[in-house]
DNA sequence: TTGCTCAAAATGGTATACCATTTTTGGGCA
DNA sequence: TGCCCAAAAATGGTATACCATTTTGAGCAA
């Protein structure tokens, strides 16, 4: 952890650590303390809280110590919504714009997920999850949209990630994934665009209902 | 320039050198002569560079000065397209959950602007037609959605301004908006979302041309 | 004149020092 | 015993110092 630039090394970690939960919603957070922890300065700590700040992830408060979001369902939900409509819109665009080497990347994505279907590593198929969404959009060739959508997709890997633990329902995704697959590569957008928005509605429906039985403990 | 945060006052000094053109596109940033210039120290003025940065008004390169973005016309264009999905997303949800507090200050932000149809002044004129797209998306109460429509108006502010002061169209724009509000407050989407689309079609067209007449000189 | 080399200057990245404000704590008083 | 306040510790904000890399430019050779 030490090769270009340090505050994107310590960002990254942190990350990581605020969203397996090492580092607790609501905990403060301290710049000597994390810096001296990994070994650096105040200088590029400070740096990579600003960066998790400005991903949401962490809560900045004028002359006090940052502390780790712990954002509220409304928050979260609000969100993802945006997420949705950001990832609705490039459909549109990715379906305009794709090339056919675009569209053969999303289809490797899906089908590396189909092929994990049974793994047991949620994590790993989490990440695999991600990397199908993303490369839909890359496929848009808009480089602010693919920037504040990672930016999202960073933002809410939490929330998503303690949701799709519990649902155990990857057969819909992963039906989901290939009409949206589909979609793109016939270049149908009210097909894509509808599965998404479905797909989302789901996701949407599981974060609620993680959000709810958190509540009552 | 000296109240809570020095590097937020940093960035808003520097974001309207760049946007006004006092720091032209393309030219290098240094940390040490532009800190020396406003009497601060390197450290808050790199941390509103990369505030800029984050925004796409700077270009960070490792190990190299910083620079002022040149956008390109697709560049600029992809993020208008952004802006634009962005904001008819808005239409949808500040329909459904605009206040009518929040409604009637988007009709002030209208007549404001109705009254200064024929002032001289172009930079005020611009900055009340941000305030009240501003003021639509603020009506969804959707705070991740206020922020990144606002970082896109930040970003698009100089070519939107540019564009904006040989485009001697008032007259459209006020209508459009005029529509754009009655379909807010009749809590009418289609309307609302169709004036917008087409709003932003000739904000499109506009700032097309406007690089087609640049790249001539 | 042109192009190359290498050292000095410049510059971004990182660490540390200093300061103002906030938080904590402990002792004294009711 | 409990509360209040002052002093000390902690902490974020800012400035400065140091280092590694990059840029620049003068001098030299072809």
């Amino acid at each position: 952890m030490a090769e270009p630039n340090l505050a994107e090394d310590i960002a990254n970690h942190m990350r990581r650590q605020i969203l397996l939960g090492d580092l607790a919603p609501g905990q403060s957070i301290k710049e000597r303390d994390n810096a001296l922890e990994l070994g650096v300065s105040r200088t590029p700590m400070r740096e990579a809280i600003r960066m998790l700040a400005k991903e949401g992830l962490v809560i900045l408060r004028p002359a006090r110590s940052p502390i780790v979001a712990d954002p509220s369902l409304k928050e979260v939900s609000d969100a993802l919504e945006v997420l949705g409509s950001l990832e609705m819109f490039g459909c549109t665009l990715a379906v305009e714009n794709a090339s056919e080497r675009q569209i053969s990347e999303v289809i490797g994505h899906h089908n590396k997920l189909l092929s994990m279907a049974d793994t047991q590593d949620s994590l790993d198929f989490f990440e695999h999850d991600m990397a199908f969404h993303k490369s839909i959009v890359e496929a848009t060739g808009n480089l602010p949209l693919i920037e504040t959508h990672g930016s999202y997709l960073a933002r809410l890997w939490r929330a998503r990630y303690l949701s799709a633990q519990r649902a155990s329902d990857r057969a819909r995704v992963l039906r989901q994934h290939g009409v949206i697959a589909e979609g793109l590569s016939t270049r149908d957008i009210p097909k894509m665009a509808n599965e998404t928005k479905e797909h989302f509605d789901y996701l949407f429906a599981n974060v609620s209902v993680f959000y709810k039985e958190r509540e009552d403990c």
